[in-house]
DNA sequence: GCAGACTAATGAGTAATGCTCACCATGTCT
DNA sequence: AGACATGGTGAGCATTACTCATTAGTCTGC
């Protein structure tokens, strides 16, 4: 009773996971506004209504915490990619797509994208950590659309995956720049169009007239079934 | 007396410039091997041979001490490049140079560079430093090459120059993170060959090549809308 | 060759901050 | 009700960028 009677704050025992999942929240919009370095552990530990000490209950240090507010985010954004490129079709709106999804990220979110652009990643055991491994999924996912470019016949197979890979996503990252530090802002449609166009052209084959005609036979095949479905409704309204 | 008997350090007393420089070189050695924020101002002065409080005389901050070292760097570096960018004739020969000349420098001295790159870039002051001011005559000297190939009629005028800029710079930087980190090397020159050609086929006239492309594109995208329309409970689960 | 002024150089001290640890309080189980 | 496991505390430590009053080389004018 003494502490009560003395105003303090009273002292709640909240399961382990809530208690997380308030310092987490108070940690993301600390990180958010001021930056890493900026952010003071004591100032954190105040939003979330608790004393400095009970954060490396569960936290062993400040980076640590600052790298699970990150994987949480990066689980919220890209949990469900993979699936959406599938309902995607064509070499070029596919790689379009990924490379939209990865600008859009960039632009909804440029807080937590500074975090982790110029925060996190410079550091020296980024490599390490599960931030390293869930990125590298997802420009694997985007490399696997431009070996397909390659297997169909689309691209050239003699440009290195390396340098496409570091074209792309140096590429869209140096673009929004400008953003992520609130000096300027982009467009995620304009710059996917211009990177996705850009990339396609440079791997265009050389003799390419036998890659157009798979493709549009392809769509020649699935024009004719669509025309098959769609046929009574347009000729109703009066179209040949 | 006094002092000298003790065996403490002699004070000597030299002009500004030479200080200056004792304390540059010092604290060029110790930012490189162990990275700004675990570089203690401390040893820095230990390493020039003066005391911590004759640093504070001559740079305001331990971050202005870092941008004077990579100041000087830059202009070690640079001084000459457009004398020897005028010495390369062709468009795609002057490229090449520009990129090649960007990544020799991140080879060279990675050390300084991850710096540049990871420390001081980052902060929210640079766009007002200096080093932005150097780097963007660089880039803007690189752009120019691209204009040339515009105006004589080699490249496409429909492709924003912003995102040239960004394909190249970014993409060069993405590609020697592993060599900044000390992680696995790359080559100057293979690189800046694949980057080049990327660029230059990228930014080549389209011809009716273009034009079939775009088609493509187009029905690409229509017959993936429809297909959506015709089958919606294939996809429906999956597709946001 | 000396007084005095100028200022380079010193080093003890300060404030901020990430992190630790011995102890306290609270909900639960027997 | 008492014991136990564990969530929570807050005073305190170590480090470090930065300050400032004081000290002492060096140069000028006589």
């Amino acid at each position: 009773m003494k502490a009560a009677a003395r105003g303090a704050r009273r002292r709640e025992r909240l399961p382990r996971d809530e208690r997380v999942g308030q310092i987490m929240r108070a940690a993301r919009q600390v990180f958010c506004s001021k930056g890493y370095e900026a952010a003071a552990t004591a100032e954190i530990a105040e939003r979330a209504g608790v004393v400095e000490g009970t954060l490396y209950r569960y936290f062993p240090t400040k980076r640590d915490l600052l790298i699970k507010v990150v994987e949480q985010f990066y689980e919220e954004i890209f949990s469900d990619y993979e699936a959406q490129l599938s309902g995607v079709r064509g070499t070029w709106n596919r790689l379009r797509f990924m490379i939209w999804k990865h600008l859009s990220v960039m632009h909804k979110d440029p807080d937590m994208c500074r975090l982790i652009v110029h925060e996190l990643r410079p550091w020296p055991q980024y490599r390490q950590s599960s931030i390293f491994t869930l990125n590298q999924r997802y420009t694997q996912s985007t490399l696997a659309v431009v070996r397909e470019g390659i297997a169909s016949g689309e691209f050239r197979d003699d440009v290195p995956l390396r340098i496409v890979r570091d074209m792309i996503f140096g590429g869209a990252e140096h673009h929004t720049w400008g953003h992520l530090r609130d000096e300027g802002g982009f467009s995620p449609d304009t710059a996917a169009d211009a990177i996705t166009n850009m990339i396609c052209q440079g791997l265009q084959r050389a003799g390419r007239a036998a890659a157009v005609d798979s493709s549009v036979n392809r769509l020649e095949r699935v024009v004719q079934r669509l025309e098959g479905l769609t046929a009574p409704q347009q000729r109703a309204r009066g179209n040949p």
